[in-house]
RNA sequence: GCCCCCAUCGUCCAGCGGCCUAGGACGCCUCCCUUUCAAGGAGGUAACACGGGUUCGAAUCCCGUUGGGGGUGCCA
């Protein structure tokens, strides 16, 4: 998933779970400097200490001097500094302090040898040389004792810390998993693109200094400055997603639009034909590419799906429908025997002239008697195709050939006798 | 409760003491173009949370208030 974002990374993935005893030395380390210490309270003994304090949560540090030896179920915890302060310079907040005195003393290895992920984390990130720690801002609190470890261990610590502002829903909450989108696989089966993605994503939280938002993401690497992000969370915009993914798809060579339609498109070749045929009319269009198939429908299917609302307000509402579908079999019918049975009168242009002249035939023209087009087309697009919108007519019904036109052109009017 | 962070149009971003009668983008609305829908063009809508300072001068600096978020596990 990182690698359909364009996302690479250095060095080969380390697996924490196979690392145990690494993390387990150096806890062990940290007893031996009196850094931190066993402890066998329960999570019960805790909290039943701190309700009986007047219940203030968090450990109240009952095993920090009592020199407890190593046994089952004795875990391990950090013995935090009672005073001074623990801070850095965050890249986008600016210095971030914390008092030793409110941090508690937290466990580092469970009572079942298991380390906890903080200090696997403080201990891999030194150990693999990271040099900017850049996560949510959830992470905040985490990061002094994460500092901790790392200097009681005496290991580097990373030259910087950058904390993103956390993406939010609608009602302002934290983007959690189980309530919002939040799959990178889902958007990618919706329809959008990975450029599009990153692009949309680092507009959260940060804006290029010229004001050009959407732009290819070799740019927007070149110009992104995490000093220049902003603090504040920001709302996952659905809508302008949608804008900078069409604005990515209208970018794209045609070619390069196809091949990136080919996995959304399930009715095999014959669509693959007839979006090549008409493809800048579709890419023009289309604001994700799972809209890509249902706009070329018409041309792969039998029998076009009738459209209710589309019927209504072309048809009910409509005037000189079956005037119009009359006129324009007709001269289409005309068109299409034109040249001995040879197509070549049969393009957009030419279907275009006859069309307009049904109109006038009909009846469909404006007070200087010049066609109304506009009116005219839609008896003939939802014959064509069952809705009221889609790529230009023309076009279309030069694509769907002669016979398949007519044929539902004729269909359409009996089912208005 | 305690700790940390945040606060400019509905949303995202710009602004980092005077150029701001606050700019751009998405959305929404109007108009133009137009064979529908898109795209494109021209307009419009709409914000510096509040209160104190500092300063000749604050959206910009400081303090407080309010509001919002995050963290507070022997979860990752």
């Amino acid at each position: 998933m990182l690698r359909w974002l364009g996302l690479e990374w250095d060095g080969t993935p380390v697996h924490q779970s196979e690392r145990g005893d690494l993390y387990r030395d150096a806890a062990s380390k940290l007893v031996a400097a009196g850094a931190a210490y066993y402890c066998d309270c329960t999570a019960e003994d805790v909290q039943a200490r701190n309700k009986a304090a007047g219940g203030k949560p968090g450990y109240d540090g009952h095993c920090r001097d009592r020199a407890l030896e190593p046994a089952p179920a004795r875990a391990v915890r950090f013995r935090t500094p009672r005073d001074g302060r623990t801070g850095w310079t965050d890249l986008v907040r600016g210095e971030i302090s914390f008092a030793n005195a409110d941090i508690e003393d937290f466990v580092v290895v469970r009572g079942n040898g298991a380390p906890m992920f903080l200090l696997a984390n403080s201990f891999d990130d030194a150990d693999m040389g990271i040099t900017h720690v850049i996560r949510g801002e959830d992470h905040v609190n985490s990061t002094p004792k994460y500092l901790m470890l790392q200097q009681a261990l005496g290991l580097k610590t990373p030259e910087a810390f950058a904390h993103m502002p956390l993406l939010v829903n609608e009602q302002r909450k934290k983007l959690s998993k189980r309530r919002d989108d939040v799959s990178m696989a889902d958007y990618r089966d919706r329809g959008y693109l990975p450029e599009a993605m990153a692009n949309y994503l680092a507009l959260l939280g940060w804006g290029p200094a010229d004001g050009v938002e959407v732009r290819p993401v070799e740019e927007i690497v070149a110009l992104y400055r995490l000093e220049d992000v902003n603090a504040s969370p920001a709302f996952f915009d659905q809508k302008k997603l949608s804008f900078v993914n069409a604005e990515h798809i209208r970018a794209l060579a045609p070619a390069e639009f196809l091949t990136r339609s080919e996995p959304f498109l399930t009715r095999g070749a014959s669509a693959r034909a007839a979006l090549e045929s008409m493809v800048t009319e579709v890419q023009e269009r289309v604001r994700t590419l799972a809209e890509v198939e249902p706009m070329i429908e018409f041309l792969v299917v039998d029998e076009p799906e009738v459209d209710e609302a589309s019927w209504t307000k072309v048809v009910t509402k409509g005037k000189l429908v079956t005037e119009m579908l009359d006129a324009t079999i007709e001269r289409l019918a005309g068109l299409a025997s034109d040249g001995g049975g040879q197509e070549s009168g049969w393009n957009p242009a030419a279907i275009q002239v006859a069309v307009a002249d049904a109109a006038v035939a009909a009846g469909l023209v404006n007070a200087e008697g010049a066609p109304q087009l506009s009116k005219a087309q839609g008896p003939v697009r939802v014959a064509i195709s069952g809705r009221s919108v889609g790529p230009p007519l023309w076009e279309s019904l030069a694509t769907l050939g002669p016979e398949r036109t007519l044929a539902r052109l004729r269909a359409m009017r009996s089912r208005l006798e």
